[in-house]
DNA sequence: GACATGATTAACGCAAGCGTTAATAGTTAC
DNA sequence: GTAACTATTAACGCTTGCGTTAATCATGTC
């Protein structure tokens, strides 16, 4: 069932990736630009780059007029996934306490 | 900002802590019912619970009458930080496309 | 107090992940 | 076609993470 969500988490877990993720909901971005963005070297950027493609997280969108460039661009499905796999297990408090909003405002004041 | 994130991602990360936390999701556990749910040796499960604990995904809740037993139960507030953050990258295509669901249907019905 | 039980920590070996520099492939410009 | 540019892959070193067995700590039982 939560197997897709085994590529998407280990995509999001790392820091760096996240931050490209961030990066593209602004927009599209060239992998130049992300490297750039992340402060990071090229090679480095093309390997999260290669686990956030495998995660499905984002897609090679094509050229910029120069076939050199890739443009990346998020996808929506994981983000989706995972979504759906989040309200499953939020559905516990639900089921355990049938008030989830007032628990998370009391745990946020609290921790 | 994202930066409890870290924590809580890492510990999604593994499939085996996320199994812990399909467990969990039915109702606090202890320590050894976790390690036989997840088939993993004491010492294993004890580190994972480690890692979720740090990521304030589960907390100890006492004990079950026996003081040497450790009942985890999960905890909300990791989870709604994690939807917030979702809400936020989901952002994009509400801006970008104005019709989230639409598109969401077709990358479904295409992957 | 001796002994069994539940859980965690320590020590070990191993595989996977990350970042860098160097090298390769594909494009564009002159 | 030679040179400059963009991105990826290859090779290296290092760190981190995972799982197991053995040992430690704490509690409960007799």
């Amino acid at each position: 069932m939560g197997k897709d969500l085994d590529g998407v988490l280990a995509a999001l877990a790392d820091p760096a990736r996240r931050r490209v993720v961030d990066v593209l909901r602004v927009g599209p971005r060239r992998a130049g630009e992300l490297a750039a963005a992340v402060a990071m070297s090229g090679p480095a950027m093309s390997r999260h780059l290669r686990v956030l493609r495998a995660g499905g997280l984002v897609e090679v969108v094509g050229t910029d007029g120069d076939a050199r460039v890739r443009v990346y661009r998020l996808r929506a499905e994981p983000f989706v996934a995972l979504r759906a796999w989040l309200d499953q297990v939020e559905a516990f408090w639900a089921d355990q306490l049938g008030a989830f909003a007032e628990h998370v405002k009391e745990t946020r004041h609290d921790g």
